[in-house]
DNA sequence: AGATTGACCGTGT
DNA sequence: GACACGGCCAATC
């Protein structure tokens, strides 16, 4: 488990995002121990082994914009998906100022 | 070992 | 607000 790989680390983390909320590539990239690296991420949930363990759903870009998802109808089941869990939305484009994980920020 | 790719991000115009 | 360019990081060919 010392030796898990940039995916590896990323595919544990993501699931770790709670319900009705979304975090970004960057944000994922920097939980991973590596701020910058948001490709390698969206690299990462590309080669998603498992969508069960692995809910890049809850993975969008960092104005909140709906990028990446093959599967299904791409990112119109994700934007429906995200809006099940009950992540608020505008528009296109998921609400961050009320819906984006704040794992490292939720201090308060 | 070197070069290329990729579901990105920030800044400038 | 939209379009264009460059830069970063890690994995893969």
């Amino acid at each position: 488990m010392k030796t898990q790989s940039f995916f590896e680390k990323v595919y544990t983390l993501v699931p770790k995002i709670p319900i009705g909320k979304v975090a970004t590539y960057g944000q994922i990239a920097a939980l991973c121990g590596s701020p910058g690296a948001s490709r390698a991420v969206g690299m990462a949930m590309k080669n998603n082994p498992d969508l069960g363990v692995v809910p890049c759903h809850r993975v969008v870009g960092s104005t909140g914009e709906l990028i990446g998802y093959s599967a299904g109808e791409g990112v119109v089941t994700k934007k429906k998906r995200l809006e099940s869990e009950g992540v608020f939305f505008i528009g296109d484009r998921v609400d961050l100022s009320k819906s984006q994980w704040a794992s490292f920020v939720d201090k308060a």
